[in-house]
DNA sequence: GCGGTGTACGACATGTTGTCGTATGTTCAC
DNA sequence: GTGAACATACGACAACATGTCGTACACCGC
């Protein structure tokens, strides 16, 4: 299950709809593009299009206008990509790139305490 | 400090260079392309100075025949992948990615012990 | 000088991405 | 029904990155 790539303008129609549950296109072109032509209507389609080709999307074609939605959370997506680095870089193991940032003192202590509340919580569900 | 991305071509040779040290252009040809053709070499050669570019390899020039290095670890590559990976999606924080994981039983219970690890290494080093 | 080997790098095919334009609905006011 | 306004579908294109190859040139041993 690796998930597809998202380039960088798709990212920005995913994270408007990780905001916002069901939008329209139009919804979507008035959050990216401020100065909204018309061209850019049919950019943000486009996008639309492709990210349900990729199965990043669902659209709801009952109405009219359709409704868009994530059919993946970010949390998840952003966990694919994790897993896929550890893939492609560690042998598929985590712990390595934990390692080199805690011990390089790139993450700080609050998010350290977090870290250690999640495994923790791990372990009293007790898997 | 976010590293540019290797492509795959790129991240084979890179392989190379973490497995080896330093190593010559030829070296990693008979390496990634077993059944060399003379053409191959170019291609590695246009690999490792593109790599040079974008500051991953360093070269030893003294000698002819360079002799060619890896100037980050595989190890900080990886998690600073992993960093600009929570920048991107999850404002720059890395439990969430770990959460979900978790959350999901994609990761092992050895991992976990793996990762508690380090996190108490950590506390013990008493930052 | 010549062959063999190495480096430097231009060139190109391919794929992806972002963008726009256009064709084709659908709805609604009148 | 007609037209305006707005949607969707999608072809087309420029820009860019990537992988590949070919060619030009330098060096060395003989």
């Amino acid at each position: 299950m690796t998930s597809p790539h998202l380039a960088n303008a798709e990212l920005a129609v995913m994270e408007v709809l990780w905001d916002e549950d069901r939008v329209t296109a139009r919804a979507i072109r008035d959050r990216l593009y401020p100065d909204a032509t018309k061209a850019q209507h049919g950019t943000v389609q486009r996008l639309l299009q492709r990210l349900e080709d990729k199965g990043f999307v669902k659209r709801d074609r009952s109405l009219p206008v359709h409704l868009f939605e994530a059919v993946i959370s970010r949390e998840s997506y952003a966990s694919g990509q994790l897993e896929s680095l550890a893939d492609k870089l560690t042998g598929g193991s985590i712990a390595p790139l934990l390692t080199h940032l805690v011990e390089n003192d790139r993450i700080s202590e609050r998010e350290i305490e977090s870290l250690r509340r999640i495994l923790e919580k791990k372990r009293e569900a007790g898997s």
